[in-house]
DNA sequence: CGGATCGAC
DNA sequence: CTATGTCGATCCG
């Protein structure tokens, strides 16, 4: 859907309602230039109900604006300075750590809807059409954008501002089919690629982009379809294809990797049999490819971004839409360059509000944005200024997430004015039925429901509640929702409640495991795992407070949650099973999966349930009719496990296939490493370092060892990376001291199942640990107390570091050297505001994961010099 | 936790 | 006549 909706919104205000280039009339083709559109959308809105609420809106962006400057005026001279110092400080730290390594695509299909119903039906080709209804359109095609119709636009207004728009009503399943043909293709490039929504996807090429190094011309080389051709390409003006040129092109084969920066030279590629196309081993190429690929499937153009991370590929893949393609080469001022100029808008994740407040003070642009940093991150939130700063450094994530799983589900509708209250009500119950289906495809169940309603003004109110037993029925969800819409209608009463949108949505999941407790057995595990339990919950703690607040928390993919997710793969062939990953500035709460299973055992305990019982340690059911045999039963398999410990897991999961197994891959790093520590007997100073085992009783002899990591700094300009990776090297090994870390680069995706693994995790003998900050040996009992050195000489190392990096600062002209990469001026805007705005873009970089860390569990003070 | 808001598709 | 639907994230109280 390209980013039309953006300006498309912007009716009412000032709005930039076209983008450049859209709206000059070419080729004869009538259009409307900037000034009669806004007339007409402006006579279209003004004195509607939508537009009056619009105002109210927009105030309220214009109070929070105030507030912003009110913050602005506050600050002194002083208080600049100091944050200049301090960001900078940060600037070069995600500057030293800056990954340009990947090579990350983003495909859009140009005005995909509009396409795909143009090449099904011939006679709109050269009309302009737009697709949804009267109240409100999803697309428009080219053509029609000249006419200010844009997506998000209602369609009756369209139909004012081009009176021929032929107006096709969606045909999602369509789309649907023409998506997953897309998708096939993609997914050979990457199977890993993220779809986003039906038209869009990313794909990390970077390991597509190796092998394809050695890959013969054979198997790059695509056949022209003749038959493709007569689609869209032929008939010229916007969609002339490309590829076109390619065919009557007769250019001698062309082996080599064309490196050349130059777009479009189809031309020179080499054609070496008749009606076949070979492309080369570039970025560019493998992207042309699969444009072209696309092409010839579907009949349907694409444009795409290649750059070292999503959000640049994002913004690339809309610099020469439609049917384009642009590049940012990887490296650092090139991305600088890109971003020069660029206006804020442009960067995902800012919208038409935070927009506004940045123009407030005077930033419009990137480096503006850049500019600004100090200033920013006095008015803004942590999360909101640490964003902007990524964006204006051109920092994003180089890696593709998976989803998540879902965290909610809702349905709503919009409709003409209901106001009695018997209908609400039976509309009510019939999103609650749609929403139960849904659910139930699905399997899920909620803790809480929310009400959603918009009255006839626009105005838009939610009302939740949370219920301790969760829903999933039609009559579970209804009896929640019906409370709420109760409350509205008294809330208003004598007056009749009259809206135009009634909503209902579900959130607050169980998760497998709750699940699976819920409908299965075990009984007395609260008992039997009392001695674990005890480690991992703090038992005057009740339940509740754990649901709440998740205060100290074992942490992601209990050990539970592996072993059950490994016996699930092994039974059913499924492909790898979905992260637990959080997402970064998140609080993570894993802690429930242990909280909430203790929770059903209880429930459990009260209702009486079938005597065969699932061990939830082995997962072999047990048939009992005594708690207490169940229990021995599994106190035995407990013990087994301390004592076989992680490297148990490690079997368990490298036996698994297609599934992306982490803890081997330590275990090998860490023999690798012991090996290393052995031969190379390197003392170093600043060496950081990776600890192994944690495991109880028989392994001791392993604990606490330590893996020197030599990492001499020509190498590795900062250490700080290095102690980010060992940090992140203990989580996996010591659950509990990790429990107070919210994020890390590792954990957070598919890695996560690996990491926490033992249900034991004192030494119960005096051991000597050798501390992977200070090398020195440490005499200690339990780990905790070991852990607690370790964070101490971490602080040292960070504040070390942090002083030497000050001192690089104040010494250096770095910074300097760094703001010349922004040749703009330095002309301050005077104002200021406050959005606040998602950054679910920047994988947080190493060295960001140390200070969140360092921040999050234990060294203030550190913390303290970074951020003010 | 609940409610409002923003942003993306 | 006629201004969507669905989801995740963040912020504030």
């Amino acid at each position: 859907m390209d980013d039309m909706k953006k300006v498309a919104n912007s009716s009412c205000n000032d709005g930039v309602l076209l983008r450049m280039g859209l709206n000059d009339n070419k080729a004869g083709m009538e259009g409307l230039d900037k000034e009669k559109i806004n007339k007409i959308i402006m006579e279209a809105t003004k004195g509607s109900k939508f537009y009056e609420n619009e105002l109210k809106k927009d105030q309220q962006v214009n109070q929070r604006i105030e507030k912003m400057m009110q913050l602005k005026e506050k600050i002194t001279a002083q208080q600049l300075l100091k944050a200049q110092l301090q960001v900078d400080k940060l600037v070069m730290e995600l500057e030293q750590n800056r990954n340009l390594s990947s090579t990350i695509v983003h495909i859009d299909m140009d005005a995909f809807y509009a396409a795909v119903e143009m090449r099904d039906n011939p006679e709109l080709k050269e009309k302009p059409i737009a697709v949804g209804s009267m109240s409100m359109l999803s697309t428009s095609n080219y053509h029609a954008r000249r006419f200010g119709v844009r997506a998000a636009m209602p369609g009756f207004i369209a139909k004012r501002l081009c009176p021929h728009l032929t107006i096709v009503p969606l045909n999602f399943e369509k789309y649907g089919k023409v998506s997953k043909e897309v998708r096939e293709i993609l997914a050979e490039y990457d199977p890993n690629f993220m779809p986003m929504g039906l038209d869009e996807a990313y794909l990390n090429i970077t390991e597509h982009l190796e092998e394809r190094l050695n890959w013969p011309e054979d198997r790059r080389r695509f056949f022209i379809s003749t038959e493709s051709t007569t689609g869209i390409g032929k008939d010229g003006m916007n969609m002339s294809a490309k590829f076109n040129k390619a065919e009557v092109s007769s250019s001698p084969v062309l082996f080599e990797d064309d490196t050349s920066l130059m777009d479009d030279n189809l031309e020179q590629r080499g054609l070496s049999v008749e009606n076949s196309v070979v492309f080369g081993t570039s970025a560019e190429e493998v992207v042309k490819e699969i444009r072209f690929r696309i092409e010839q499937k579907t009949q349907l153009t694409a444009s795409a971004g290649i750059a070292p991370n999503t959000m640049l590929a994002k913004m690339c893949s809309d610099r020469n839409k439609p049917n384009g393609q642009y590049r940012i080469s990887p490296e650092r001022l090139a991305v600088l360059d890109f971003l020069k100029d660029l206006p804020i808008r442009k960067v995902p994740g800012i919208g038409k509000v935070t927009e506004k407040m940045l123009k407030a003070l005077g930033i419009v642009t990137c480096s503006e944005l850049y500019h600004q940093r100090a200033l920013l991150s006095l008015l803004f939130s942590e999360v909101s200024w640490r964003n902007f700063l990524d964006i204006s450094l051109g920092l994003g994530s180089t890696h593709l997430e998976k989803d998540g799983e879902r965290k909610s589900m809702s349905t709503e509708r919009t409709f003409s004015e209901i106001n009695t209250a018997e209908d609400q009500y039976s509309l009510c119950r019939e999103l609650c039925r749609d929403l139960a289906q849904e659910l139930q495809k699905e399997g899920l169940k909620g803790k809480t429901v929310t009400l959603k309603l918009k009255n006839v003004n626009f105005e838009v109110k939610t009302r939740a509640s949370t219920v301790l037993s969760s829903v999933a029925t039609e009559e579970e969800i209804f009896t929640v929702a019906k409370d709420l819409l109760g409350s509205e209608i008294d809330s208003v009463a004598p007056h009749p409640l009259r809206i135009r949108l009634m909503g209902v949505r579900v959130s607050g999941f169980l998760t497998e495991e709750e699940k699976k407790y819920q409908q299965k057995s075990i009984t007395s595990f609260l008992k039997s795992g009392k001695e674990i339990g005890s480690l991992r919950l703090q038992p005057e703690k009740s339940n509740q407070e754990y649901f709440t607040k998740n205060s100290q928390a074992p942490h992601r993919g209990s050990f539970f949650d592996q072993k059950r997710a490994a016996r699930q793969l092994n039974r059913e062939n499924i492909s790898p099973n979905k992260s637990r990953g959080k997402q970064l500035f998140h609080d993570d709460n894993s802690s429930e999966d242990f909280v909430e299973e203790t929770k059903k055992v209880t429930d459990l305990q009260n209702s009486n349930v079938c005597k065969i019982f699932t061990c939830p340690v082995c997962f072999e059911k047990q048939s009992s009719n005594n708690l207490e045999e169940l229990n021995r039963h599994i106190d035995e398999c407990l013990n087994r496990m301390c004592v076989k410990d992680t490297v148990e897991i490690s079997k368990n999961y490298s036996s698994r296939e297609n599934t992306p197994n982490f803890l081997p891959q330590l275990k090998n790093e860490y023999v690798d490493k012991c090996q290393k520590n052995k031969t190379d007997q390197l003392a170093g100073t600043d060496q950081s370092a990776s600890v192994s085992d944690n495991s109880a009783n028989s392994n001791t002899e392993k604990i606490g060892q330590i893996i020197p990591d030599k990492s001499p700094r020509e190498q590795q300009p900062s250490n700080l990376s290095d102690i980010a990776r060992n940090v992140c090297m203990k989580q996996c090994l010591f659950p509990k001291r990790i429990s107070q870390d919210n994020e890390d680069d590792f954990g957070k995706t598919e890695h996560t199942e690996g990491t926490s693994s033992s249900c034991s995790f004192e030494a119960k003998e005096d051991t000597v640990l050798v501390c992977p900050v200070c090398n020195s040996e440490q005499k200690t009992t339990n780990l905790v107390s070991f852990n607690r050195h370790v964070d101490v000489c971490l602080n040292k190392g960070l504040i070390q570091e942090l002083t030497e990096k000050e001192d690089c600062l104040t010494k250096t002209d770095n910074m300097e050297n760094f703001n010349r990469a922004f040749s703009g001026d330095l002309s301050k805007g005077q104002q200021c505001t406050n959005p606040s705005q998602g950054a679910k873009r920047s994988g947080l970089t190493a060295s960001q994961s140390v200070s969140k860390k360092a921040k999050s569990s234990h060294s203030k003070h550190t913390i303290k010099m970074f951020f003010k």
